[in-house]
DNA sequence: TTTCACTTTAGAATAATTATAAACTAGATT
DNA sequence: AATCTAGTTTATAATTATTCTAAAGTGAAA
């Protein structure tokens, strides 16, 4: 992904292309395979890997920014802190609790063959399958 | 069920039957359907229709040593607050998140014909499936 | 009854997240 | 280029959910 990308995801976010935020969209949108992460995880790995230290609020407002706009999703996983995906498309997930890591599955590697239909008025918005893992 | 179960339930989590668990248990227990809630809810209900009132602390005590035994499991919800559920068989939900409201789907009402394999030296716990609704 | 390990409880502590408001900056306007 | 201003960053406070603490209370065994 180039920078002229990245600079396309802040702006249709509605974010100016700041300097913290070109690290943080550098960061999460510049990579081969899907990262999942909590803010916590990535404030650390950026104090690693930047040069200037971004506080914690500015993180928040930019991942927000981002999940608004649907260029991260937000994964449910159990525990307290909230999960983000770089992998917005539609997808299912393995949890292997052991070391709260969630690795990507493919929509297509998953078939339903039976589903029950909607409640009354309601309509299935999509289906999201967890696989959880043991040793 | 009856009064005695409530007992074996409260003996089985390792808990003597006070009259603040006692309480508790009923009102989770001596239903028919499922019960889906949050501590923050199960709390005001609690209020509404206990006698006295019961200490948070208290609440998150037995409940959890409910889920820990095994009566109670735990739901993925988008949001902050931790999700118990009564319904403690394998089964998947719908999600209604216009009101925050999880429905059960029986296991065998989702049949799915297509699944990957567990990474590396993992194995599959279980699948659990959420059905997002919409209006 | 007395005893004592188990309980309850209010309040403090912790952890994740959100809000605030003062100092700072990108980029438009002169 | 200097000025202006709306948007931004940041430290810190506030909020929310949950867990911890320690003092006062209680069930039931002896
Ligand atoms: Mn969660
Ligand atoms: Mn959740
Ligand atoms: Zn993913
Ligand atoms: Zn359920």
């Amino acid at each position: 992904m180039k920078k002229i990308d990245i600079l396309k995801k802040l702006r249709s976010s509605k974010l100016r292309p700041t300097k913290q935020r070109v690290e943080i969209a550098k960061f999460l949108f510049e990579r081969e395979k899907t990262f999942h992460f909590t803010v916590e995880s990535l404030n650390k790995l950026l104090l690693k890997k930047s040069i200037s230290k971004i506080a914690l609020a500015t993180i928040y407002n930019t991942v927000h920014a981002f999940k608004a706009a649907g260029h991260l999703s937000e994964v449910e996983v159990r525990g307290n802190k909230t999960y983000f995906d770089t992998n917005v498309s539609n997808h299912h997930h393995f949890y292997d609790s052991e070391n709260s890591e969630l690795i990507d599955i493919d929509a297509n590697e998953i078939v339903i063959q039976k589903i029950p239909k909607a409640p009354n008025g309601k309509k299935i918005k999509n289906v999201e399958v967890f696989i959880n893992l043991k040793n």
